[in-house]
DNA sequence: ATATATATCTTAGTCACTAAGATATTTAGC
DNA sequence: GCTAAATATCTTAGTGACTAAGATATATAT
């Protein structure tokens, strides 16, 4: 086998166990959803609120590609479950941010134990330099998917008649 | 800082890195599935069969954590849409095979092609052995989510008074 | 043969979502 | 300052995917 074939099956290959490994851990966060005993969407925000601390109702919005008024329903379902609080900005009276509950970290964080678990055994058979390497491929990763999610949003923006269509069912624009 | 403390530091850096592009795969899925035109759970299907081939209906549902009802109503859509057909078995008349329609890859193949084009760009960066060291960990990986969810799954069989509860919404055990 | 188990489908009801517009507040133009 | 346009969130009506429960059809076990 030439060297570059063996690149390109080396390449595919890489191709699908991301796929699949992403694939089962979309499923996990389905998990997660179940057993909490919430919403899809709902843990999703919470995710997002997680990794952004406090941002407004907009901009839950904008990440999910969810409608304002969807999100109204995820922020009251999360604030009723005291998981959040709502804030209403001073300086802008229009904006509502929406604050993490400190004890919400907790309350959720119990069904990501398996996962961490999970992966402290796939790191501890990494040395640190290769450990580093992970860690430069996964924000190197996250820049390609975000980069990614770009172009294929712009599809959207692009006249209907130049656009590959599926007419499975009635196209949706980010508001 | 000491040898220890510094993997330590790494350990959770690497683990947000993993979360944040973790979390953009999930939008990039879910982007795919608002410029298809296609329900989210419908693609998910769609993935599942491309990734285990021709599969019955039950175990969609095994595998999405969907019912069985649920199911029925995705594949429908599905074969209104031409991108599966359903195939009783003949073996045993009981079970239906889905099987993805050829065409069907290139249809929604299209939509992926700015997350490739991203992975070949990310990819392009890495030595052979360094994309073998990637390879092997998106393998583990995968075995480790897997049984993360496992490990998660087994809590709703846990009797609810040992088992924390968030009181969210009623729980709902896996079929 | 009968009973039990398995695999999918059907039905009724629920809940999260969108689209459109209402409300409240800020910013820009005159 | 006053009015118009823009912005941020919420409200309402209607839609569609989902669950739970049970129906149907086929297979397996006693």
């Amino acid at each position: 086998m030439s060297r570059t074939k063996a690149r390109a099956a080396l390449l595919q290959e890489l191709e699908e166990a991301m796929r699949r490994s992403s694939a089962q851990g979309v499923l996990y966060g389905q998990t997660v959803a179940n057993v909490a005993g919430i919403a899809n969407s709902d843990l999703e925000c919470m995710d997002i609120l997680y990794l952004e601390g406090r941002v407004t109702a907009g901009r839950l919005a904008e990440v999910t590609g969810l409608t304002t008024g969807a999100i109204t329903g995820v922020v009251d379902r999360l604030e009723k479950a005291g998981l959040v609080r709502r804030e209403r900005d001073d300086a802008d009276r229009r904006k509502v941010f929406i604050a993490v509950v400190p004890e919400a970290i907790e309350r959720l964080g119990q069904f990501y134990v398996p996962m961490q678990q999970a992966m402290e055994r796939v790191f501890g058979g990494y040395s640190d330099q290769e450990l580093r390497l992970l860690l430069h491929f996964a924000n190197e990763g996250y820049k390609g998917v975000l980069a990614a999610t770009a172009a294929l949003k712009g599809l959207l923006d692009t006249p209907p008649e130049k656009r590959p269509d599926l007419k499975l069912k009635k196209l949706r624009r980010q508001p």
